[in-house]
DNA sequence: CAAAGATTGGAATTGACTTTCCAACTTCGT
DNA sequence: ACGAAGTTGGAAAGTCAATTCCAATCTTTG
């Protein structure tokens, strides 16, 4: 109800200039929610990044809950995306390390400021806003589907048991990566993160190396 | 600087009412800026809550960095304290299950809202408030004390091996229970918090596993 | 008990933010 | 080129939060 009566009020760009205006407008909430929260970004915080002024806002997003859910699934989309070659390929030790590894890099470079995209979205909206947090858990579902199908390619390949709970694992590292950056945002300092992926990825190392061992005995 | 102007405003409750009423507003701004975050959070709410006037909460914490201050230190010592007597015994596999299922129960409990009192004030504050940020880590830094001081003597106990580095195990289970959280509260189910802080604890029984096994091997 | 200090109520100030509105200006199809 | 639709600027309304102030009422203490 609420959404429709948004939607209805939203116009969607059908001119050049105006895509680009609402992705200007677009990537200047992201940024700035991403930095100072949802609640610490206000509409002419937004205005003056993007350089535009109130009515292109509203023209474009309806309202501020509307402007938070573009920033949501632009957050989703493009952060995955961005990713994907990486994502499509974590079915190794090896990759999974390298992958996480990318994450501490960055997380160096601006000081762990802001921890994670979506999960400081995701903290902060989750329980007083039910369609963001439907958005959000399709986000992180997504990274999880991710880790997950690489784990269940390394499985069918015998690299990990027939046993094993992929989902659990996939869980288990999206989580560790999820605290591991806050931990890590509250120091101020990657050691956290990078502690808490690799003792997650060493115990998948360790299933592999446990299935290999069992491989060897059945002969 | 700032911290020192505000001590000067800020009045010591010096009689038993006071004490009282310092009390109410503390709790009742906990419970508040636990619910709906701390932007999220007026002051006029917290005087509805706690059934006070403006005066009194200004009165006693100056203003409202000051409430969240107070807010912060409030979490931070009383949910230790809660806890104090599981705190102070992890030092086995079975005492991690239990306190790690005991924050399950709770998040069933209240269907996952919320997350962690200190997790998602550290996502809310961290950035923009430098002083929040340190009282953050000062309440983090005791939640792994704790933990890694039990896997510690797990390992002078030769449950653990020597050369186990139980600070990362220490910080990969609180990241895990702090991301667990995270992605329970998003999907608004405790499975994925089982399933990470499971996935944890499994790796340090392996751990113990190993440690015994050497153990036989060297005799 | 009386002065000093602590506590409280409630009004008033100030400022910012969300949102609406409308007039002006562009762009587009025909 | 012309009207319709898309886009933009900026003012203005309405709301609400943070904070200050002061007068009134308790408490403590000498």
């Amino acid at each position: 109800m609420q959404t429709r009566s948004v939607e209805t009020r939203v116009k969607a760009a059908s001119t050049e200039g105006g895509r680009r205006t609402r992705e200007r407008i677009l990537k200047a909430a992201a940024e700035l929610m991403f930095q100072q929260g949802v609640a610490g970004t206000s509409i002419p915080d937004v205005q003056r990044r993007a350089r535009v002024s109130a009515s292109q806002i509203y023209h474009y997003f309806g309202d501020k809950k509307g402007l938070t859910a573009a920033v949501i699934e632009y957050q989703s989309t493009v952060k995955l995306e961005q990713q994907r070659p990486l994502l499509d390929h974590l079915d190794s030790i090896e990759a999974l390390r390298e992958w996480c590894e990318r994450a501490a890099v960055r997380l160096d470079a601006v000081h762990c400021a802001g921890g994670c995209e979506i999960g400081s979205l995701a903290s902060e909206l989750s329980d007083i806003d039910p369609s963001a947090r439907l958005g959000l858990a399709t986000g992180f579902a997504a990274w999880q589907a991710a880790i997950e199908s690489g784990l269940a390619r390394m499985r069918e390949r015998g690299d990990l048991g027939a046993d094993e709970d992929v989902t659990a694992l996939a869980v288990a590292l999206l989580a560790a990566i999820q605290g591991g950056m806050l931990l890590s945002q509250v120091n101020q300092d990657a050691t956290p993160y990078r502690r808490a992926v690799t003792v997650v990825i060493d115990h998948i190392a360790d299933r592999v190396a446990a299935a290999r061992a069992s491989r060897s005995t059945d002969r």
